[in-house]
RNA sequence: GCGGCCGUGGCGAAAUGGUAUACGCGAGGGCCUUAGAAGCCCUUGGGCGAGAGUCCGUGAGGGUUCGAAUCCCUCCGGCCGCACCA
């Protein structure tokens, strides 16, 4: 406190300031932690409480939980915890058992490249950044229930994510039950031949007590829902690690670090998430989420109907497939085109080109081989950037075959060029350049046929060439689309599509199909500071899985935990894992139930995503060391429930940034777990929430440098720092960019309530907007105001009266209950908190001691906001138990309407008069009542009445003849 | 390029078909004070007017309606997502 301060203090000693919010916001928090007051009662087990209390209904209220960065907190961080925080005691005052509690989420690249630069164990480090953020987030009053929280580190946690690996692993996709059922069940099909075992590469079915155990685990490999294989994957050298599609960005760069990604053959654990696809997109439906996430995830996983259809090429039976959305357009498929990697085009690529092979085609190569290698050495120069810079050139090479158009039997040249992706479809297409712009560009490009099988809408004609783009309006007809079987002629695109997809699948040359963009979910990574696999490899190379009783199978302590990380742009490096290096950890001797054999351990870690994949369900049962969770507690808090039949958390804060990362892991987790029948809810998040994110503006020198934004002055609209003018942007806050602002400042400022109040004041949650520090007072000031409402400032005396409060009071406190309480239902906080000091401002203009019905409710309104001041004006009323158990106060609907309501009377919508009436005024009465009015009259100056709209008792509107 | 969201006082914002600017910041004035970066009171969208008043006003333009910040169309500006997805 500064000197000057302290006159103050003499005058009105007992003013609510810094100090008294200090002061009483310790006591508080010490206060809820000694009576575990936000402690949520199981129906049973070891965290079984009040029996009364686990009967109310329940709410799950739950944030995205942070990493323990080293960074610590800027004041942007808390404001999602603290919404759901007041929405929590909000729902705890109003009946229910409330579940609010938080961890950490602490594996993963961000705290081990912190523990490296600091050159301390991850773990050391992490565990010092979690108790500096606990103490953090403790000072701000959340009310977690601690004996939940937990991190995604502790072996207990970890034990429980690898246990859940193991369930993935041993699990299969049954596509006609559309659920996971347990990978013995389908070895029991394959041994009882109730299913075939497919055949192997060479084309063999055999029975499969005639397959080595390296062998069926190859065939179980293809069905498993966790499995190894060696397809592309992203490799990012300057990370040392593969990377997920989700963390790759649209340019080709790894998400964290912005360093070049290259498509690598590597060894690596995937998930089977595209067995999910279907499921993952149909029950978003049923999801209270925000509808632009919805439409993230719909995009992401990209479900088109369309068909799949051979082109039969070259002598030996071999046919291109491809998948398309437009098979109406067959007939116009004048070439195909194949990406450079397709695994045919070896096979089909001719010794010479044909007679006559145009000079475009060739590209002035000697051989196809040659072209096609040639071409492949381009594609694969062209980094992503580069590639979609050149999106509008299309490029290729001929490959000197020909495959034949299945519905009309014309030969059709095949090309390779990289607009063709193989990671999407069947990495081949038909083209129609008459309907699709890519294809259009290409076969101007390449001098190729474009027919018109689509009749132009837009009077441009059929006769192609004299066409600029290409044409495919689904509200158009077919035309020049017949062969001797079939004729789309006249169709519409989607009768067309029905009837050539139905004509296909009887003539066995291709189906209607469902294709995904979503690939599956690439889970290993190349790092120590994340879950082991509880996987081993025998001497044959085959993968078995630990007993559940070696888990945990924990990190082992390493001199050398730093990742292996190679020159950004050398693709051709290959990852090391650090848990390799550790021979005496790797290799090992166990018995898994067939005596003691050596086996290698895997050496990958589990991605970060790992962790937060089912957090939500031990935080409901966290000390089970039997079971993930106990299925009873699981029910009750998860279970499906009338309103909200996909069970599932109440309502989850957190970034958008998530959208289709965490989210999208999560929600595929719970499916395997529910289909597995250890859960009862197949989604784990009902209502998702995402919060804005907190401003600052960011001040820049001359040479663009951030400048420390606290140091900067304003004057006359200018920025000045050091006398030099700098320029001002809005920015996000943060450390790199001088503009951090902490809680801890606020709170020594102020206190944690007003940093509460301001942040939930600032606006509505949802929406990004700036931090202004100097505001924060408005918020203090509201606090101060409400004290003097109920204490006096030289005496400290609670100064409230037991007279009843006079009607306009009563009136603008059921009013204030009223909005209130609809606000903090509806997350409306900021014009929760306005109502709130409307009431105060009304309190404190009224003058005179307060009456105590009104002080108390007033103190209820405002404790879920404002805690500490909350228990703190609560008790000095007199009441001995916390008020975070007190009843919400509720409205009287008898006050909650006015005594009178001003009624604006408007000629042709513009305002002439005001008139007092009664709220309960009839139309017909009020009309009259208006019309009446001298102003009106006078306004209407004789003229005549046309019509008169009446919305009593608020409004009357007259039109004039 | 495609899709989505959003433009309201000096600033954060309220009002989602019915009195535009609630609530807060800032600013101006006053009280208290030796002093005020504390606290309290008043004023605060713009124009005209001494005043009562009156006209204008929610990015721009148009439309629907008795009535539009709110619904529809076009344009401008900003933010976000996806991006050769067949």
């Amino acid at each position: 406190m500064s000197e000057t301060n302290s006159a103050a203090e003499v005058a009105a000693p007992h003013r609510y300031t810094a100090a008294v919010a200090a002061d009483i916001e310790a006591r508080w928090q010490d206060f809820w932690d000694a009576n575990g007051t936000y402690e949520a009662p199981n129906p049973s087990g070891d965290l079984a409480g009040d029996p009364a209390v686990a009967a109310r209904p329940k709410k799950f209220i739950m944030d995205m939980f942070p990493y323990p960065s080293g960074a610590g907190l800027h004041v942007g961080h808390p404001l999602g915890y603290i919404a759901t925080d007041v929405f929590a005691r909000f729902q705890r005052m109003t009946g229910h058992n409330v579940l609010h509690t938080l961890g950490f989420d602490a594996f993963g690249l961000p705290a081990e490249q912190y523990a490296v630069q600091t050159g301390t164990h991850p773990r050391a480090s992490t565990e010092a950044n979690m108790v500096n953020m606990k103490a953090q987030l403790r000072s701000l009053g959340l009310g977690h229930d601690k004996r939940r929280s937990f991190a995604t580190i502790d072996p207990d946690y970890y034990k429980w994510t690898q246990w859940i690996f193991l369930q993935i692993f041993n699990s299969w996709y049954d596509e006609d039950a559309k659920k996971a059922r347990p990978i013995a069940e389908l070895v029991a099909q394959f041994e009882s031949g109730e299913r075939a075992v497919p055949a192997d590469e060479t084309g063999t079915t055999r029975a499969w007590t005639a397959l080595t155990p390296a062998e069926r685990a190859e065939v179980l490999g293809d069905y498993r829902l966790a499995y190894a294989s060696d397809a592309p994957v992203n490799w990012c050298p300057g990370l040392g690690t593969v990377l997920a599609n989700e963390e790759v960005t649209a340019d080709g760069r790894s998400e964290r670090g912005n360093f070049p990604v290259f498509k690598s053959k590597l060894r690596q654990w995937n998930m089977r998430i595209t067995a999910y696809a279907d499921r993952l997109i149909d029950d978003l439906d049923g999801l209270d989420w925000p509808d632009a996430i919805k439409l993230q995830q719909r995009n992401w996983i990209g479900r088109s109907e369309g068909a799949r259809v051979d082109f039969p090429v070259g002598t030996e039976g071999d046919a291109i497939t491809v998948f398309t959305t437009r098979q109406d357009t067959l007939f116009g498929a004048t070439y195909m085109v194949l990406a450079p990697e397709h695994e045919l085009v070896d096979k089909i690529v001719p010794a010479a080109w044909p007679e006559g092979t145009h000079e475009v085609w060739t590209g002035g190569h000697a051989s196809p081989a040659e072209a096609v290698a040639k071409y492949r050495a381009f594609a694969a120069s062209k980094s992503d950037v580069e590639r979609q810079a050149d999106a509008k050139e299309k490029t290729g090479v001929f490959t000197g075959a020909f495959a034949t158009n299945p519905v009309n039997g014309e030969q059709v040249p095949v090309f390779i060029g990289d607009y063709v992706l193989m990671g999407y479809g069947t990495g081949a297409i038909m083209a129609v350049p008459a309907g699709d712009q890519r294809d259009f560009a290409f076969a101007r490009a390449f001098e190729l046929p474009i027919h018109c099988v689509v009749e132009p809408t837009d009077g441009r004609g059929t006769d192609t060439s004299t066409w600029d783009d290409a044409f495919g309006a689904y509200d158009a007809k077919l035309i020049n689309s017949a062969n001797d079987e079939i004729s789309l002629d006249g169709l519409g695109v989607v009768e067309a599509k029905a009837k050539i997809t139905d004509w296909m699948a009887a003539q066995g040359i291709g189906e209607g199909t469902v294709n995904f963009r979503l690939r599956d979910w690439l889970f290993s990574r190349q790092r120590y500071w994340g879950e082991p696999f509880p996987i081993v490899y025998d001497e044959d190379g085959v993968a078995h899985s630990l007993p559940e009783s070696m888990l945990p199978l924990e990190l082992p302590e390493v001199e050398d935990y730093s990742p292996r990380t190679f020159d950004p742009d050398d693709a051709d490096t290959s990852p090391e894992t650090p848990l390799s290096r550790n021979e005496d950890w790797v290799n090992v001797t166990l018995d898994l139930g067939d005596g003691p054999k050596r086996y290698r351990r895997e050496t990958n870690t589990m991605p970060n995503w790992a962790g937060s994949c089912w957090y939500e369900l031990r935080y409901l049962d966290p000390h089970n060391s039997e079971k993930l969770v106990d299925p009873a507690i699981e029910q009750y808090w998860m279970g499906p429930r009338e309103g909200q039949p996909t069970g599932g958390v109440d309502l989850y804060v957190g970034g958008a940034e998530h959208a289709v990362l965490h989210l999208l892991y999560a929600r595929f987790w719970s499916k395997v777990l529910f289909d597995l029948g250890h859960i009862s809810s197949a989604e784990p998040f009902h209502k998702l929430y995402n919060q804005g994110m907190i401003q600052a503006y960011v001040y820049r020198d001359s040479r663009g440098f951030p400048v420390p934004a606290a140091e900067v002055e304003e004057r006359d609209g200018q920025y000045f720092f050091e006398g030099e003018p700098v320029k001002r942007e809005l920015g996000k806050m943060g450390k790199s960019l001088k503009n951090a602002v902490t809680p801890d400042e606020i709170c020594a400022e102020y206190g944690a309530d007003t940093l509460r109040l301001y942040e939930m004041a600032m606006g509505p949650l949802d929406v990004s907007r700036p931090w202004d520090t100097r505001a924060v007072v408005g918020q203090f000031r509201l606090l101060q105001r409400l004290w003097r409402n109920v204490v006096d400032e030289a005496s400290g005396a609670v100064t409230v009266t037991d007279a009843e409060p006079d009607d306009a009071t009563l009136r603008a406190l059921h009013k204030a209950i009223d909005g209130v309480s609809q606000d903090l239902e509806g997350m409306r906080f900021n014009t929760a908190i306005a109502k709130i000091t409307e009431l105060n401002n009304h309190l404190t203009k009224s003058g005179g001691a307060v009456s105590r019905s009104v002080a108390e409710r007033l103190v209820l309104l405002i404790a879920p906001l404002a805690p500490h001041v909350g228990e703190e004006l609560w008790r000095k009323l007199g009441h001995t138990s916390s008020v975070v158990h007190a009843d919400f106060p509720v409205a009287d609907p008898a006050y909650v309407v006015d005594e009178a309501v001003t009624c604006v009377v408007q000629i042709k919508g513009k305002v002439k008069a005001r008139l007092e009436v009664s709220p309960s005024i009839s139309d017909e009465e009020l009309e009259k009542v208006a019309l009446a009015d001298e102003k009106v009259v006078a306004a209407l100056d004789g003229a005549g009445i046309r019509k008169v709209i009446v919305r009593a008792p608020k409004l009357v509107n007259i039109v004039p003849a």
